[in-house]
DNA sequence: CTATCGCTGAAACAAACGGTTCATCCGCCG
DNA sequence: CGGCGGATGAACCGTTTGTTTCAGCGATAG
């Protein structure tokens, strides 16, 4: 896109009132293709002239020329995509992880099990149950993602971390109204199935976000949510696992309603005044 | 179609001058949504009083109207699925979840800078420079899943972490010949911010993972890569970011595939005997 | 506290645009 | 052959649009 493009170029030059318009330009470009001078002023909440002055800024003959240029990149992302998918040849790795990473986000969510998945979505949304999650090595990242996600909703959340004997001490402390999510992709790390025998028999309701049904955890879970995790690179890829949280969060948020956005707006200010004080 | 239904329902009292711009219309819709009337006049070789006839034969009420009916026909089209399936709250949410995500992924991997990328993975696949990752707090896990994955491949990367004042002495010890890749999606975080800012200005490479070229971190990074971040629940999802990173890191395994065999191969004998041993 | 500089939006101006009118032209019927 | 009706495009007019100008405003340095 040659205006994105020009603005990341100019964006240290840019005055508040400009960047503010550049940011409508590129969040929506409609506005600036279909629409006037006035309008996009509007959209930005700013003057017209402050609009022809950051298309002369960006090196435009002025705001007719901006014009041109979002109406062909909007041309162009208009052809099917049958007919785009031809033209960049050349970069055919790129390709691969993208068609990949596609059908990972497609099979995981669109294999869901949709008892399933409420049935865990309503254990992770009761407050009265800690929430724990123990992911193997390799997905360890993504459960990070999600713990520090469902963290923001709820309270008692906790990636179960550290060495051995810290695992093996909490996963005796869990009780039997805690949920327990395993994360373990392929490569089954022994202690994550050991651990998870371990709370099963003692009773935690447990889920396991596995790659197969085969999953050894899966077999003493209560519920399995399977993705789909195939890799391009030497690694598995957890874009399709870490869609799926997404749409647990997503889910859990709702049910959580209230409290939810009463933790985002404490956590929301706590941010505001963090920013507000590092600014100085 | 709004405007191709019309088209066929007037089709018969249509006079010959009016059905060849009629055609321009439905075959070359971009010139009535993007140009006046002159333009459409002249695409279709007829006089510009015979283009608004046709408007007013249609039953719009002008040339303007036919105009913002297909612009909006146009827009629809535009918008892959993500915003269209979004507005009416009928769709089943898993539907969107997936509908958006693969747009994330799409958009993501898609729209990405060649240049740029095969730049960035060369940096990250030199072991003579050290790596840091800097994430905002939304960003953390999926950060970490990165560092994660690229360590496995190569040495001294690191998630740069902990408190502020962790984080700035860490910052400070950085060399010119470190890689700083900054994580930083809309609610920018102050202190990342000016850690990048410092870095950047201390001499260290910058590649900045953003969702806009106007983000903060992003001018000062000698290069930037944008990502798709569009969540249905009360976060930004940052599927598009692993997928970006998942191609970072199977492209830095390629050009290290020397060191990073050697690498995993002793990492798997580790697993091997850790996962024996564990089990007794 | 004051002078200065640069940013910003309201207002003025000129070009372009959509809509309408009218003369011309073509085909048809008497 | 001549008159007639509809269709068509060139020319015109009021409005909208892009652009420029200018005065007010806040920030900054002295």
């Amino acid at each position: 896109m040659e205006v994105a493009d020009r603005i990341g170029r100019a964006s240290t030059s840019l005055t508040t009132a400009e960047r503010r318009v550049a940011e409508v330009v590129l969040t929506n470009p409609q506005l600036v293709a279909f629409g006037t001078v006035a309008d996009l002023a509007e959209g930005a909440g700013s003057g017209a002239a402050t609009v022809v002055r950051l298309a002369t800024k960006l090196g435009f003959e002025g705001f007719s020329a901006l014009q041109a240029s979002v109406q062909q990149d909007l041309a162009n992302q208009l052809r099917p995509a049958a007919e785009r998918i031809r033209d960049p040849a050349a970069h055919d790795s790129l390709n691969t992880h993208l068609q990949l990473e596609l059908s990972n986000v497609q099979n995981t969510l669109g294999e869901i099990d949709q008892g399933a998945l409420a049935d865990v979505v309503e254990h992770l949304a009761d407050p009265a149950r800690r929430v724990h999650v123990l992911s193997g090595d390799a997905s360890r990242g993504v459960a990070a993602q999600f713990v520090g996600d469902l963290s923001a909703l709820r309270a008692s959340v906790k990636l179960v971390d550290g060495n051995d004997v810290a695992v093996r001490r909490t996963v005796a402390l869990m009780e039997e109204s805690d949920v327990l999510v395993t994360v373990d992709l392929r490569r089954y790390d022994r202690w994550l199935v050991d651990a998870a025998r371990t709370a099963a028999q003692a009773g935690v309701w447990t889920v396991s976000i596995a790659d197969s049904v085969l999953s050894p955890v899966a077999a003493c879970a209560q519920r399995t949510l399977i993705v789909a995790a195939a890799g391009a690179g030497p690694f598995d890829s957890h874009v399709g696992t870490l869609a799926l949280m997404n749409v647990l969060v997503a889910g859990a948020a709702i049910k959580l309603r209230g409290v939810a956005t009463e933790r985002l707006d404490r956590a929301e200010a706590a941010w505001r005044a963090s920013n507000a004080l590092s600014e100085r």
